[in-house]
DNA sequence: TTAGATGCAAATGGTTTGCATGCGT
DNA sequence: ACGCATGCAAACCATTTGCATCTAA
């Protein structure tokens, strides 16, 4: 489990750092491909094309808000044979083991944050845009309420919504 | 400003808590109707049938977290004639005159709240439920964290995931 | 070879819209 | 009477699903 502390992506207890690909790995465009199939495999998920490629797009670029559509507009550009229905059905596989975080404020449509680590955002109104709550700025609670009875935190999603100022000078 | 502090409603500055009617408004079966016509003249909505019925539903039973669709039912069997797409512009246009907020937070469906004033919400996994985090157990973030140039804070959400406990013993 | 993954297209579910009719002012 | 509000149904959009085909193990 000892993995070298992550450049920028951590993630929690039970996900992998995808980055921890062996010395020799081939690396495929800067891509540490060999990682990214190890990840895969270890997370009981089978590195199958599409989900390397959106793993890699995913991952490659550090931390990233998005949503189906934008991966799969990606996947399109990389020449990646995919299809819409895959990428809904990839993120969500993702997610479950814990490689990505939905995060779900942004209106309608649902964003994938590749960062699944305990962490905040901002939220730009108007635009459906999101941003991350830079870690040293953390926002704390000060006292996490009670939960009711029977009940215990799963998480707390902190939401900070932006709008322009009036007056930008 | 000065409004006795909330029994359980407060209102923000710039809405309206629609229960300050008249002392001699006729109430309907216990719910001020004068109150909430004028209430919505002020707000510059025309007091209609089905406003002024939705209204009454909405506000006269507490806080509470409504989907389009709950309020639907409900109005249907208040006997009201009203569409499901009615009852979606209405939920919107008491948003945008600050009688009513939204929560963006609870999966697919939006989530309307009866108090519009600042404050968080446990959100149940699993059923799609909101509760109110309760004003004294209020949450406090240590350090607001500073907006990127151009942008303020408009507001801040914060959703407390609940999970059922492991051993309810 | 075989279970699991993918692609396509159709189904779904929540929400919005367009237009004719109704109702509040 | 005028004009916003409403009702209905169709449109829309994001997302999910079923099933035949393909692919990694």
């Amino acid at each position: 489990m000892s993995q070298s502390e992550g450049v920028f992506v951590q993630v929690p207890g039970s996900a992998v750092d995808w980055r921890q690909a062996p010395a020799g790995a081939e690396d495929v465009e800067g891509c540490p491909w060999a990682g990214c199939k190890q990840l895969l495999r270890k997370v009981g998920l089978r590195p199958t094309r599409q989900r390397l490629l959106l793993g890699w797009i995913l991952f490659s670029k550090g931390d990233r808000h998005v949503t189906a559509e934008m991966l799969f507009e990606e996947a399109v550009k990389a020449k990646l044979p995919v299809s819409l229905a895959t990428v809904y059905n990839t993120l969500h596989q993702f997610t479950q083991v814990g490689l990505l975080r939905e995060i779900g404020v942004a209106g309608p449509k649902a964003f994938f944050d590749t960062n699944p680590s305990a962490h905040h955002h901002f939220l730009i109104e108007g635009e459906e845009a999101l941003l991350d709550i830079p870690e040293n700025a953390e926002v704390v609670l000060e006292s996490p309420p009670t939960p009711p009875e029977g009940y215990e935190i799963a998480r707390v999603d902190v939401v900070v919504r932006l709008r322009r100022t009036a007056a930008p000078v």
